[in-house]
DNA sequence: CTGCGTTGTTGAATCGTTTTATTGAACCGA
DNA sequence: TCGGTTCAATAAAACGATTCAACAACGCAG
């Protein structure tokens, strides 16, 4: 057996010119069956195995695309990924995955390592302003749809949850719930935009009830992970029972179960004493030792969709920019009683 | 500005030829340094991006490799993955992550089009005996690293967690602790390798206490997740008091998040009725409710070591195959009193 | 002044496909 | 029997980089 075959070595054993074999493998259709037959026989018989290099190089592109997250090891983007991969796999597409760390020095490097690749497209969650590597792609006519980002121009998709409202739905709820002490825990820590836009959800939600925003305790920046949830809950803690919040949101499910934790140890009874609603919906929300409260995002849907634009973006030829924007769910359990 | 520059038109601009570009991109000491400055100023000036297409072509391997998982979205193969992508891109290569789905149609599929793609090699968790695909590549002299399995040839490299061991530990720790009455919850459930292992390593620490293996009661199948461990709880308290075990091993932290949720709700004290340990010392095991002793595997290391020994095979020169065996660790924490 | 080694640059061949213009065979109706 | 039409298959020209043998220029020793 031939270590490497070739299309030539197709093509001598099944009788045949080079470009017979390759219509064989690209348009069956034009070619006659027997030929045909002769050919996939040959293909079988040295397991021939296209080089997608040639290909690629002829073409002029790739049947891969790139996707950009902060930390694919971070839940939220590992589901993302997943609804990416389901899309691009069924149209015979492969996906690169690239962390960016919140580096935008990283996302650069990896942009133009995925221009470099001739990628159909790129999926990308920005840390901060979509870069000016961004544009760079756009100029070499290789789509970018910004993911979990609200795109402001509309020379580009994007598809992204609304952050807004999902603060909003966590504070009116609450709210509805009589519950008249509200901390915001979380914000601060960062300028993410995605927190950003949770507090002037939930602020919105105050003056909608009429309250001054104000009123809405902003705790101290902590890590967005467990541990800080933990040390907020202690924060709170330290408060006099009076003045003691009687609810709060967190901009994560992490920081929910931190806090849930810590009331749970030290007596605090959840939510009759604190109510608690999470951010995300992760699969530990349910779990928790008292169900978690929290805001859904379609993470799932999110990659699908992104997904799917990228590549009727890419192969399609009349394609419109699209701006998708998710709404969340709030998913009502036990901790906000 | 030129749509997209070739490195022709880099070479017209410096006013050299376009082999002596080459050079400069990819060996800028055998050139002059007036003569590299004025290459990479026309670099700069047009933008010029490599095409990797030509470069692959000509070179016969791409800077790419593939890592095949059963699932991304498993908390497990995403720090796995993590792992491997911290150590491809300091190496300037990236990673095209596949879901098999557990499935080994899937498998072969991507298989077949990693190959296509020239990758450098690929990281492959096999969801079976490692199919009659992976030695194709190899005959294509693509190096194949098994990750999580243990390889019983020494053709290849693989990488993994000697899960006999693990099922060791958790047992041999319930017993220490005077635990005499042991259940272990999640074997049957599927064939996976781990889970044999783990029981086998059950067995293993009931015989050296002299116990007779049967012992050790093991749960009807569930589902491996927080459901399947509120089903097994339940299961459990159907059981009379006195014959109630007081010590469960899962076979991961999903189940046994699961069973200490039911456990908490019926009012079963754990660890006080019922010691719990779990298997992978997952984010959420240390932030349970009552926090989980869990068996711990370094899945960054796994992911970090694959990828270091597919690198090696892939460029260095005098590589030899190794078969390396990580050892679980026992996180001890309140559960298991 | 010649010959030789060193350094830097060049041009052409090459990688393995896809594609397009062209050829050739077969068939049909007039 | 002969032009016209289809249908199949072919040969050759891309695609855009890398590499290597060959060459030019230069300095220096004899």
């Amino acid at each position: 057996m031939i270590q490497k075959p070739h299309i030539r070595d197709v093509a001598e054993m099944a009788g045949v010119s080079v470009g017979t074999v390759s219509n064989v493998l690209n348009r069956p259709d034009v070619v006659a069956v027997s030929t045909r037959q002769r050919v996939q026989a040959a293909v079988a018989a040295l397991r021939y195995v296209r080089n997608e290099s040639a290909r690629q190089l002829r073409n002029g592109q790739s049947r891969t695309i790139g996707l950009i997250v902060p930390d694919i090891a971070n839940p939220f983007f590992t589901d993302v990924a997943r609804g990416v991969e389901d899309v691009t796999s069924a149209a015979g597409a492969m996906v690169i995955v690239c962390n960016s760390d919140n580096d935008e020095g990283k996302e650069d490097v990896y942009l133009t390592m995925l221009a470099e690749q001739q990628v159909l497209g790129v999926l990308h969650v920005p840390v901060g302003r979509p870069a000016a590597a961004v544009a760079r792609l756009n100029d070499r006519n290789i789509p970018v749809v910004l993911l979990d980002y609200n795109a402001r121009s509309r020379q580009q998709c994007s598809v992204s949850v609304n952050d807004v409202a999902g603060g909003e739905l966590a504070v009116a709820h609450l709210l509805a719930n009589d519950r008249r002490r509200l901390a915001f825990v979380g914000a601060g820590s960062s300028a993410l935009r995605q927190i950003v836009d949770r507090l002037a959800g939930a602020h919105r939600a105050m003056a909608a009830a009429g309250r001054p925003t104000q009123d809405l305790y902003l705790l101290p920046p902590t890590t967005l992970n467990v541990a800080g949830g933990v040390a907020s809950a202690r924060a709170l803690l330290a408060l006099p029972t009076r003045r003691r919040p009687n609810a709060v949101v967190c901009v994560n499910d992490l920081l929910a179960i931190g806090m849930l934790q810590e009331f749970v140890r030290n007596g605090v009874r959840v939510p009759d004493d604190v109510a608690i609603v999470g951010y995300d919906d992760i699969a530990f929300a349910a779990a928790a030792a008292i169900p978690l409260t929290s805001v859904r995002q379609p993470r799932n849907q999110l990659g699908r969709r992104a997904a799917e634009l990228l590549i009727d973006e890419a192969l399609g030829d009349d394609h419109t920019h699209a701006r998708v924007v998710f709404e969340p769910e709030l998913i009502i359990r036990e901790s906000s009683g």
